[in-house]
DNA sequence: CGTACAGGTCTA
DNA sequence: TATCTAGACCTGTACG
């Protein structure tokens, strides 16, 4: 497949210098940067790949001409994941301006306009770094797990662009009816809405403290032990234990206080244009390989407000999350029989019960959170005897990544993402890490090695889950792409991605084949990552007018 | 007066 | 007897 490098020539020309899959140049190009979008609608007639220093610094524009481009290779997001990876060998990848790449940063709401000679991007050489991670992947160990790594990754940045071009379709009218009804109207200048008003004045009154502020953490602790409530901390879950008059009034502040500061009027004015909601998602944000978000808290929109998430005139939303993901990645990556075949039915976990290998619904569901995150005592603890003889392959795996990890040693996902390198271990000159702390104790050290351990463990399951869902995610957008016409926000498109979950905004008549398309990539993911292994992956699909009426 | 951190709450 | 993974982002408060 041909290969075209983009380069910024100044603010206003770009080179395309053509290449083949070994990187080996043909021929080079300059056109004005105002014709580039035209350029490359003509050149998607064929099948290329476009090869660009950051996803974030040069689809979006093109998105806004109307351009959607089928495949890339995004030099930022590769180099993090090819510097990191076990499977890479390191030398191939080192060049003059690799610390360069490594801190390059993506664009995004905080920063939107980087000018020409500002951005550190200008600074590097895209057709060397492509040559060097082409050479890295070529000599690597497992290079078809690590390539397919590469491919989902640099699709997910796509996918990223596209959803925050398209954005979320978001009703302020029906946003602000909630706020009215639950807060009282709109307050001027930011002071208490009413419902809060007549909370504080039931609140102070019952805690006999005129002037207590409940968002003051600390004075709000003061007043409810001067009351003789014994409190160490004012979260909600533990004031729910507490009898006291004041207290269902002090829940009701916090809940709807939280949603004011949350998701209130000021967040509608700053997310919310032109009945869309529009955040910026960042692939491979998290160590783990899972998306981050910028603006708006995009990952923890609280159900509370997605009615206000409504699907346009003559469309729907189709919105699918995978049920146990994590688990049945699990199964999977450890080739776990017994436990794929729990997995088998719908509710994996109550084919362990099935099984008989734990007693109730709730001990399999504690377990294997417990296996997943390192709870050794509890509730959670207390099942990992019995976890361990029924599925000895499964659990040996997360244990083996929890003891590699208190060793200091670096894992990585059935891809090939690779964990970071424990603070004190580092081996770059440049960068030491920490030095060891001279005032830390023995008991200290040895909780640290613990909680690394809990992380590496869960690193393996929830990076090799977030690698399921990028594939799911990119061969999800193909198929979209193909049952429509025109451009991106014109065909059935993905405007949300959370983990497990996506959520596609369709025209009505096509709904039925998303909900095919939607099953139809997460055979595909499943069959990309574990092959012929029999592991399932079942979804929950509802087509639905708003997001709050899913699941 | 701006930055850093603590505490809290939402997400999977 | 037992709160254990990954994030974003708000306010209040301490600090330089």
């Amino acid at each position: 497949m041909d290969r075209v490098v983009l380069v910024r020539r100044g603010g206003d020309a770009v080179e395309l210098r053509e290449c083949d899959d070994d990187g080996a140049e043909d021929r080079v190009t300059v056109v004005p940067a105002a014709v580039l979008a035209d350029v490359v609608r003509e050149r998607e007639g064929a099948a290329v790949r476009w090869v660009w220093d950051d996803t974030t610094r040069w689809y979006p524009a093109l998105l806004e001409a109307g351009v959607r481009v089928e495949r890339c290779w995004d030099l930022r997001l590769s180099h993090a994941v090819l510097r990191r990876s076990p499977f890479v060998d390191q030398g191939l990848l080192t060049g003059e301006d690799t610390a360069g790449w490594d801190r390059l940063q993506p664009v995004t709401a905080a920063d939107p306009a980087l000018f020409p000679l500002d951005d550190p991007a200008d600074l590097l050489d895209p057709v060397a770094e492509h040559g060097r991670q082409l050479a890295a992947l070529a000599a690597a160990a497992e290079r078809g797990r690590l390539g397919l790594l590469l491919a989902a990754e640099n699709s997910g940045a796509l996918v990223a662009a596209e959803m925050t071009f398209a954005g979320l379709p978001w009703r302020a009218d029906v946003h602000e009816r909630l706020l009215t009804e639950l807060l009282g109207p709109r307050p001027p200048g930011g002071s208490r809405p009413a419902t809060l008003e007549r909370l504080l004045t039931e609140i102070r009154g019952a805690f006999a403290a005129p002037d207590l502020n409940p968002d003051s953490p600390g004075s709000l602790l003061r007043a409810l032990q001067a009351s003789g409530l014994p409190v160490g901390d004012t979260r909600s879950w533990t004031l729910e234990q507490l009898e006291h008059p004041g207290i269902p009034a002090l829940l009701e502040y916090k809940k709807l206080s939280r949603l004011l500061q949350a998701n209130g009027w000021n967040w509608l004015d700053s997310w919310v244009r032109e009945g869309r909601f529009r955040s910026y998602f960042l692939p491979g944000g998290v160590v783990t390989g899972r998306w981050a978000s910028n603006g708006g808290g995009a990952l923890s929109v609280p159900a509370q407000v997605r009615p206000a998430a409504v699907a346009d005139d003559g469309w729907r939303f189709v919105v699918a999350d995978v049920a146990q993901l994590e688990p049945r990645v699990l199964a999977g990556m450890s080739r776990d029989e017994a436990m794929a075949e729990a997995a088998r039915s719908t509710d994996l976990y109550a084919g362990m019960v099935a099984a008989g290998a734990v007693a109730t619904r709730a001990d399999a569901k504690a377990g294997m959170l417990g296996a997943m995150y390192g709870a050794t005592r509890g509730e959670s603890g207390r099942m990992m005897p019995g976890l361990t003889r029924r599925y000895p392959r499964a659990i040996g795996l997360v244990e083996e990544a929890a003891r590699a990890g208190e060793r200091g040693e670096v894992v990585h996902t059935l891809l090939g993402r690779g964990s970071p390198v424990p603070r004190g271990r580092a081996e770059q000159p440049d960068e030491p890490g920490e030095p060891p702390d001279a005032g830390e104790s023995a008991e200290d050290r040895d909780r640290h090695r613990r909680a690394w351990g809990r992380f590496t463990r869960n690193f393996v399951v929830q990076g090799t889950g977030a690698e399921w869902a990028l594939c799911w995610l990119a061969d999800l957008r193909n198929r979209l792409w193909r049952l429509g016409a025109g451009t991106v926000e014109e065909r059935p498109h993905l405007v949300f991605f959370l983990h497990d979950e996506v959520v596609v905004h369709t025209p009505e008549h096509l709904a039925g084949e998303v909900v095919a398309a939607v099953h139809r990539a997460a055979a595909e993911a499943g069959r990309l990552l574990f092959g012929a292994f029999p592991v399932d992956f079942p979804l929950d699909v509802a087509v639905v007018g708003s997001w709050a009426d899913a699941g």
